[in-house]
RNA sequence: GGCGGCGUAGCCAAGUGGCUAAGGCGACGGUCUGCAAAACCGUUAUUCCCCGGUUCAAGUCCGGGCGCCGCCUCCA
């Protein structure tokens, strides 16, 4: 079993294999530190660390390395309307980030560097541009001659020649050709500054990303990902300056992940239609948010809309109301030996294929879309066992049941999916939904204790009305052999 | 204009040329229930935007339309 991942610079679905036997170097671009993140950001996050459990989880050792820019024109541009510094800037954005990434369960990379901690590197490596006539200065920047690279373009297809037709050149540049791009920016007049060899200035956008991933992972990466937007011009940039550096295969895997649209348009700053993850977070559950996010192949664009993560919370409630009820039916005490039923074993047999099914969605270019599929048929599995245990009760139930909930958990948690004990998920969420309603369990016990008393004196007239009344705020009871429970309708 | 992508049921969404076109949400019918809910069972695409072609066989490959979208400037 291989895994296939598709490279966007052969435009190809490739057998993976990493340069070193059961070593995987990978690095993402991270983010710019200067506002929260929105749920882009959240879709990049979560697609690639999707990606990262997967490769640990098939066994590779995998040197995860994802950066910071905290030093750039937007940082600069928005300290200085806050009247704060940028570092200050970049640090308290880097905290959100941190807390965005701890809420949806996304894992830390092995080294998340900074650009500013690592001017020292970027330096070394320009002058090697300059030297090897990669690279010329020019006043107080340096810029990188594209013309010298001839594999300029080759990543993102473009052609350089009717680019260049079109290319601006700002005021003040001083470019041999307009494609070339700044390496190092010579610092006006209040900006942030290092020293260099070229006088006080800071390094260019793509420069860092060279620099630190070389630092921490070699000349050639395994891996280098990040959201579709950024093949042009950063990675052609990155791939320029590192393969003229070094004279190696800078990247052996691109991978890029689609965008998210907000109900069909695409989300921007203008149009004011970003959403952030702290935004969705506030009403969603970590797992919807991430459950969304998966459900569709990563490279293909995502729309996202209030309604379907309404559609997600019903569809992940599932998965947890289903390891609950099997949880608690396995913990039963029967004495009875009856043999399983047909429709028992069929269920059982999904359950044994799930992990098989799981990893041949995953091996085809991380198809986390169709895995979940697979693991709704194993819900449905579950539960279909649960309901024979249920109306046939017998000892023989307990272990494959147990069986059933260990491999749908197992499996989900690849994705980082079904980590909460779901009596505990199941519970938490009726409350603070209850608590988005301004009213507390007692309330609501309250008044189910009223609609029992009811139903004792078979006044179903009073009880149905105690119910309906319930509902119409989006609290639905259950009747059941041990009592009446509550739950809540999900909301947007 | 250049480059790239997409068009599969009411909605979301998989689909390696070949058994009955995954899965989720929703809807409807049944089992269960005082009635409901949850769960389970069943129904919900004779067909994959349209037209040609290749093939014994196409949603899947090729050509041509139509429609939508992204990138080409900072952007996950």
């Amino acid at each position: 079993m291989t895994i296939k991942i598709y490279n966007t610079f052969t435009r190809k679905k490739e057998v993976f294999e990493p340069l070193s036997s059961g070593y995987v170097r990978m690095y993402v671009c991270g983010i710019t530190a200067y506002d929260r993140c929105h749920i882009g950001h959240a879709r990049s996050a979560v697609v690639f660390d999707a990606v990262l459990r997967y490769l640990r989880y098939r066994g590779f050792e995998v040197n995860f390395i994802r950066n910071f820019t905290d030093i750039d024109d937007k940082i600069i541009n928005r300290s200085i309307e806050e009247g704060i510094s940028s570092e200050a800037l970049a640090d308290r954005e880097i905290r959100h980030f941190s807390q965005d990434m701890d809420a949806l369960g996304v894992f830390c990379a092995t080294k998340e560097p900074r650009a500013t901690e690592h001017i020292q590197e970027i330096i070394e490596l320009i002058e090697i541009l300059i030297t090897k006539g990669h690279a010329y200065t020019s006043g107080g920047d340096v810029y990188f001659s594209v013309r010298s690279f001839s594999g300029y373009g080759t990543l993102s297809r473009r052609n350089i020649a009717e680019m260049r037709a079109g290319a601006r050149i700002a005021v003040g540049e001083e470019k041999q050709d307009p494609m070339d791009f700044a390496l190092w920016k010579a610092a006006k007049p209040g900006e942030p500054k290092w020293d260099s060899p070229w006088g006080p200035g800071r390094p260019g956008w793509h420069i860092e990303c060279s620099a630190m991933s070389m630092k921490y992972l070699g000349p050639t990466l395994d891996i280098h990902g990040g959201g579709l937007d950024l093949i042009f011009p950063h990675h052609e940039n990155e791939r320029a300056q590192s393969e003229a550096a070094t004279g190696k295969t800078f990247v052996r895997f691109w991978m890029h992940n689609g965008f998210v649209t907000i109900l069909s348009e695409k989300m921007s700053k203008s149009l004011g239609n970003f959403i952030t993850i702290r935004e969705i977070l506030e009403k969603h559950h970590p797992e919807v948010l991430r459950l969304f996010l998966l459900s569709k192949h990563y490279r293909s664009p995502l729309d996202y809309s209030p309604d379907i993560l309404m559609e997600t919370t019903c569809a992940l409630d599932r998965c947890y109301t289903a390891l609950s009820e099997a949880i608690h039916l396995a913990e039963r005490s029967i004495k009875k030996q009856r043999l399983l039923t047909y429709e028992a074993k069929e269920s059982i047999e999904t359950l044994d294929h799930l992990k098989n099914r799981f990893e041949y969605a995953m091996d085809d270019d991380f198809n986390t879309a169709q895995a979940i599929g697979h693991l709704f048929d194993g819900v449905r599995a579950l539960n279909r066992l649960g309901q024979e245990a249920e109306k046939r009760p017998s000892v023989l139930y307990a272990e494959p049941l147990k069986f059933g909930v260990q491999t749908i958990q197992d499996t989900f948690r690849v994705l980082g999916l079904l980590n909460q004990e779901p009596d505990a998920y199941l519970r938490n969420r009726n409350l603070e939904a209850l608590g988005l309603l301004g009213m507390t369990e007692a309330d609501v016990l309250k008044v189910i204790k009223d609609r029992t008393r009811a139903r004792e004196e078979k006044d179903w007239a009073t009880a149905d009305r105690i119910r309906d009344a319930l509902e119409a705020k989006g609290i639905i009871l259950k009747d059941g052999p041990d009592g009446t429970f509550w739950t809540i309708k999900p909301l947007t």
